[in-house]
DNA sequence: CGATAATTTGAAGGTTGTCAAGTCCGGTGG
DNA sequence: CCACCGGACTTGACAACCTTCAAATTATCG
């Protein structure tokens, strides 16, 4: 009894912003503590996802987005012909479901790369206090706008860009966000397969894999499995497109190397 | 003088949002009339911007966000090296600036592509008036929404699709947008150049200009410079890739199905 | 431990990029 | 008014990067 009572309160903390370790990333940054406690209390506690099993799916009604407490999801969308395509990869501090505010209704699959918790902000009661609470409304722009900016980049790095260097700019990005997450930002568990990552970055499986291979090969990486070592940060950036030029810097179009497939 | 006086009335008439055609487009749509005097008070006057003028540049500090009143513009990002990546065309009704919300710098830059106007909405003010209009807050988020959706949207266009498919997908959603405004859907007029419109879908301009030739051949279009008229709207879907599997019919040039590029 | 899926590796071909040259159009100046 | 000029656009030839197809190898899971 007395276990099972402390196991209650355990969860009880657990489900509340204060006491949560994304505190400085999600909504609450920003809200002074007496507003958190506001918001503690529209949350809904949510059993912990499976790999595979998704938050929500396409055409689903919209009613909540989801805080990612632990674990990672991709979100991806599918078209009538049943292609798809990988929109992004979510670590925990991100939240999902803004695509639906504006129909209604989700636009887009998010599932669960391995075992993962997640925050449900109901979207109805979450406007409501945003409506009395200026510091959150601000924070759910800046939120949002950021997500816009996350759609910037991807895109700039699937607009001709070489799949090398897409690869490359995609575990920098993932290594800045590790770090941001107090993680070691040299090695990096990938959650999603192959398959995933060559679709996020518009490639099929076979390009990302030898290019997993040729990157070893060059002491850029260690690559086991999911678990991919960054050996050498400096190399990585310059595959990235850093310095694209094998010159040295700046040339920006005057003439561009030959050989270069970029305009 | 009595005319002189006419003038300013109808100048503020014209910036008055219960006056404007865009009206259920932008942010008023959904709002009361009362409300609506409260935004109206807030617009600034701005004249018009010709071809190649911007309205904000990556990096200046973000005050304001802007409706485009007439014209168009594109949005665009450049990195270190100079490469630049277009994010979006922009027609009247659309609202741009929302990237810079989250770090109150602009990440990108917006240009005319043509001569055009637009609504300026100082951000701290709309945020103000927001926070006391409930619908106006909830029709903001409705519109930032969209336009993550819009990037979803170009992010599949993006992700390994044919050449060909991309314009077509592109000329399309054009079209949409255009019946949306009331024009005529059939006759696209492309403000910006084929090196903007290549950028834009990932393609270099030689790519674009072949397409535009074959489209042409095929009965899809008929181009005339900057102007595009839709001949077969039929045809157009499906060179899109709505039905790409050799099931249907329209067998672009012969070329029987093999060597799809895609997954 | 065996079956199935995921990943890697190899060979060949195609779509699209690169390079180069020609055409068209608008604008300017004589 | 017309000729000239410069930039945008088009067209052609060739090459390269990546995809496709195929098969081997390695992991995963009951």
């Amino acid at each position: 009894m007395n276990e099972a009572h402390a196991v209650v309160d355990l969860d009880r903390l657990r489900r509340t912003c204060a006491a949560c370790g994304l505190h400085q990333l999600c909504l609450p940054a920003a809200i002074g503590a007496d507003d958190l406690h506001r918001l503690d209390e529209i949350l809904q506690a949510r059993r912990p996802l499976e790999r595979g099993q998704p938050i929500f799916r396409t055409d689903h009604p919209f009613s909540s987005l989801y805080v990612v407490r632990s674990g990672s999801f991709k979100t991806f969308t599918t078209n009538e012909q049943g292609d798809s395509q990988v929109l992004g990869f979510h670590l925990p501090g991100e939240i999902l479901g803004f695509d639906a505010v504006s129909t209604d209704r989700h636009q887009c699959t998010a599932e669960a790369l391995e075992r993962s918790t997640v925050c449900e902000v109901p979207y109805a009661k979450l406007a409501q206090v945003a409506a009395q609470v200026p510091d959150l409304q601000r924070q759910l722009m800046r939120v949002i706008s950021r997500e816009v900016q996350r759609d910037h980049e991807h895109l700039v790095m699937m607009g001709r860009r070489q799949a090398q260097e897409r690869l490359a700019i995609f575990l920098k990005s993932l290594s800045d966000r590790y770090r941001r997450l107090q993680r070691d930002p040299a090695v990096l568990t990938l959650g999603m397969s192959r398959y995933e990552l060559a679709n996020y970055l518009g490639l099929v499986v076979e390009t990302v894999s030898r290019l997993f291979t040729r990157m070893q090969s060059l002491g850029v990486l260690e690559v086991h499995r999911k678990t991919v070592r960054i050996v050498d940060f400096a190399k990585l950036e310059a595959l990235s497109g850093e310095g694209h030029a094998e010159a040295t810097n700046c040339e920006q179009d005057g003439a561009p190397a030959r050989g270069g497939r970029r305009a």
